[in-house]
DNA sequence: AGTGCAATTCAAATCGCTTTGAAACGGCTG
DNA sequence: CAGCCGTTTCAAAGCGATTTGAATTGCACT
């Protein structure tokens, strides 16, 4: 059932059934109801490849995802996102055009997006320190939002972020202020920009209080279980280990607690830990009380943020930079308690 | 650059560009190379919506997500498993659409993807015992590859699935011959078929020795980690322990050693445990030498391999259903050991 | 009755490609 | 040289919607 075959059967014009469909005020209150009628008696649903011909819209929102092998880029955390921001989709009409390509494919696969016109935007994913990605996208034209920032990047660009800094910074605090004085950070890849912020509010936290820098405190690796652990089991063995743990996920979180417990010391009692969570659907923190003592953001709300923002930024065109901040709660777990007293 | 320019700047029809570019016969090699290089020399790229309008196919492949927001749907699994099928489509020039919809709004999402024509075919995630989702693909007429099967249909359909029959009676084999005999299982959802048949490879391998089953020892729940958590602290709590857990996923295995942890005992030498290992990217089974004993096979391979099925299918339109099993492998780790001697 | 205007409706062009059916061209054959 | 055939090329008709510009209608007002 087409728009034509439709309007033969109401003894209309395309034109006016097309109008009646989409709510355009020239057409009779009377026969648009009629029309109406019609078409839900009938289930005409119109065709999106014509829409799409004829307004030249692809109604379609990008991600690309590259897929590097070594790297844990296929993430946790995007399967969270991509439901928030799918929901945000289906709701406005928009369908989600997921591109999964080698690494080295990435910036054809945006170039593709624009020129064979099959997205009228995109997000742009785990943006790193000078994301070239940005440029890229400014040349070609495509409207984008980037979940996350680019520390160092010139040119504007609308984003929605966490804020990792003042998440990491209040964490670490947090620590202190329990007596914590020498802390250990299990940190993501440092290329990545949310890695870089959340450095910088340890940093900064330790700063405030006078306390040096340990190298030896610091890692930086993928976010999985196993790096947690090597990451804790190194530092837990050095001649002044940490007595707390700022670790950058809940997976990673989980390697450092299996590097404590194997030790033989007690998570929350003689080793504290904090993680940041982000809230993921099958992945959760606990019941009522919160296993981690945490700071919590939730990326699928994230998403809905961005895509909501997007789709914005498409049918408006707004000519200043779109930016949200997102802050991360506090949650108190089990995770967490007062630094053991020097013996 | 469209097709009619690139055509007058040629000098030449756009029936003749058109053939010469997608490889008609009928045109002249020489035209067809200098067509070929003026192509690429203006950066032409046809129109995606003025293909799938004029040959009436979308080029493009649905993902349906219901957005369960009580349960873990939006699951792990699904991430890698769309990354394995993304590389296909995309190697053959396809599109993935993602639709996340309400729970009740999953079979409109079906009906809309044919009726407005945006996806070729479809790919049916998670399915449940006698699942109605394979009927309602039938009786729209959409072209579809399940992951996993849905014991109890009559229909025949695609798939592509994992022996986890196999994997689990492999499993409690191999626990079995180490001198266990009260094996917990901590399975997932037993209304998805894949865990109705991990249970009955586990009561299977029971069977087959005498040993009678204990439904003290038999969990079934989500695949979180407080799940497994939960489910393993209750059988330890009982009576009569198990000596070793079977467990659905990496994820509920990282809760049911936290449980074993929790009561002082040590994995792999206390008690044994064996989880099933979906080769999640994120989420390795340690690095060379695997933490758990696993039953493991990877959803990324099995995202390509259905994918590649749906592509072939869309295209050649076989009259018998194609089917795929894939074995899991079991691979020996640090979490297995001989059951304790009685005391 | 004639004019002007607002409210409706419609025919036809358009989006950028594929594909059908016909035309043009040469070369070969009888 | 006419006729036939194979090779190449082309004009034009879709695909199914939107949208422009024009036509029709009814009504109020001079």
């Amino acid at each position: 059932m087409n728009l034509k075959e439709l309007a033969t059967k109401l003894g209309l014009s395309p034109t006016t059934v097309s109008r009646a469909l989409n709510g355009y005020p020239e057409v009779n209150e009377a026969t648009r109801e009629r029309v109406m009628a019609a078409a839900k008696r009938h289930n005409y649903r119109p065709n999106t490849r014509a829409i799409r011909l004829a307004t030249g819209r692809a109604m379609a929102v990008g991600h690309v995802i590259p897929l590097a092998t070594r790297h844990e880029i296929v993430n946790p955390i995007f399967a969270d996102f991509i439901a928030g921001a799918g929901e945000t989709y289906s709701r406005n009409g928009y369908d989600m055009i997921l591109s999964v390509v080698p690494d080295e494919a990435e910036e054809q696969a945006y170039r593709d997006l624009k020129s064979r016109g099959s997205a009228d935007g995109v997000i742009l994913h785990a943006p790193r320190l000078e994301d070239p990605r940005i440029a890229l996208l400014h040349e070609i034209g495509l409207p984008f939002v980037v979940h996350g920032r680019a520390t160092g990047t010139t040119l504007p660009y609308n984003w929605v972020d966490v804020n990792n800094r003042r998440a990491f910074q209040r964490a670490t605090e947090f620590l202190l202020d329990l007596g914590h004085t020498r802390i250990g950070l299990v940190n993501g890849l440092e290329f990545m920009d949310f890695a870089i912020r959340r450095r910088k509010g340890y940093t900064d936290a330790l700063a405030a209080r006078g306390i040096p820098l340990d190298p030896a405190l610091m890692a930086s690796d993928e976010m999985t279980e196993v790096s947690g652990y090597r990451a804790a089991v190194a530092m837990l063995a050095g001649p002044k280990p940490p007595t707390a743990f700022l670790v950058a996920s809940m997976i990673s979180g989980m390697g450092v607690r299996r590097a404590i417990e194997e030790r033989g010391l007690r998570m929350g009692r003689d080793i504290s830990v904090i993680i940041h969570d982000d809230d993921l659907s099958y992945m959760k923190n606990g019941g009522d009380v919160p296993i981690f003592t945490a700071t919590r953001s939730s990326v699928r709300e994230a998403g809905r943020i961005a895509a909501e923002m997007l789709l914005d930024i498409i049918s408006t065109q707004p000519d200043t930079p779109q930016e949200r901040l997102l802050e991360a709660e506090l949650i108190i777990g089990q995770s967490t308690g007062p630094a053991p007293s020097r013996s």
